[in-house]
DNA sequence: AGGAGATAGTTGTAGCGTCAAGTATTTGAT
DNA sequence: ATCAAATACTTGACGCTACAACTATCTCCT
């Protein structure tokens, strides 16, 4: 390793630091969320989805491209969020294969009470430090790399909207 | 949510952009390195960091330092990775409290081998798709984020050599 | 109509990370 | 010298995610 045939110093440099926020950026928003809302940021993100959604409904296989997620964590996720009574399932009219998962009203004031304070600590964590064209820069840059991740762009449900 | 007053579009959508590359770059990495060299990123990052150190030896609080992870975390895959004969570890003279891991020779030739497809895949979703000019404000905004999320640059042991 | 293959979702298991608790050693204050 | 507090690390239990296997339904071709 150390190794300038594989990647250059200033890439290397932006790749570890690119490594090292996806490392510790999950932790910062966990911790906040649970410690003030009792919930996962996957969680949090799959309710705030529900939330955006018409009839606060949304079918699993949409949800998951929302939350960039496989249908199988989100299936796990939904389980345990129905048990505490902030989402509910329910058959699908129109193909009955599929799921409905809708967000109940306990799950809208769970969101909404959450919301605050996450948005605070994405502005704290990301937003505040950063000027409006490294926004813009941020914006391009992980929009190329999700080009490559996620090439039929699946998963950019919740990315694509505001683009 | 949908709400302007929070975060403006332009921030909303970097932000789930942000997100999404957190969410599914970790899986792309993992796959990879799985399937060519039955290791896990954190594993790799792990091996490449003892790799780089003096006698291909470190302390664990600086091993964890420099892959960003919790020391019980880091104990954890140590100890996995000794049972495999990739590290080893060896009480600390200095400091009777410290423990070193060191890189074992098969450890060694495991982390050159597994590098290069590694690299390979860093290259194809990370760096190849961003110009030089991109590379540059990637560095300078995780950098930013970077500032926030570790105040007292603990966990920079990995990231700040190069920059 | 009939059947292969695709799609939608669920579930069990195994592995990894976090958290809390515990041990051993060192530092620093008195 | 002594003792409290800090540091370095380990361990066990619990929760979450990935993976594989499975069921149910739908699509489309013939």
């Amino acid at each position: 390793m150390t190794d300038a045939r594989w990647l250059s110093a200033e890439q290397l440099s932006a790749w570890k630091k690119l490594i090292a926020v996806v490392e510790l950026l999950p932790g910062t928003l966990e911790s906040q969320l649970q410690r003030d809302s009792g919930l996962s940021h996957f969680e949090y993100f799959t309710l705030a989805m529900l939330s955006e959604a018409p009839d606060r409904t949304l079918r699993m296989t949409t949800l998951a491209a929302h939350t960039n997620a496989t249908l199988a964590r989100l299936s796990h996720v939904v389980s345990r969020l129905e048990k505490r009574g902030l989402v509910r399932r329910e058959p699908c009219a129109e193909d009955r294969r599929a799921t409905n998962a809708v967000l109940t009203p306990v799950g809208w004031t769970t969101v909404v009470a959450a919301a605050p304070g996450h948005v605070g600590t994405v502005r704290e964590t990301v937003i505040d430090p950063l000027t409006a064209a490294d926004v813009a820069d941020l914006d391009r840059i992980m929009g190329r790399i999700l080009d490559v991740l996620d090439p039929s762009h699946v998963m950019r449900g919740a990315a694509q909207n505001d683009g």
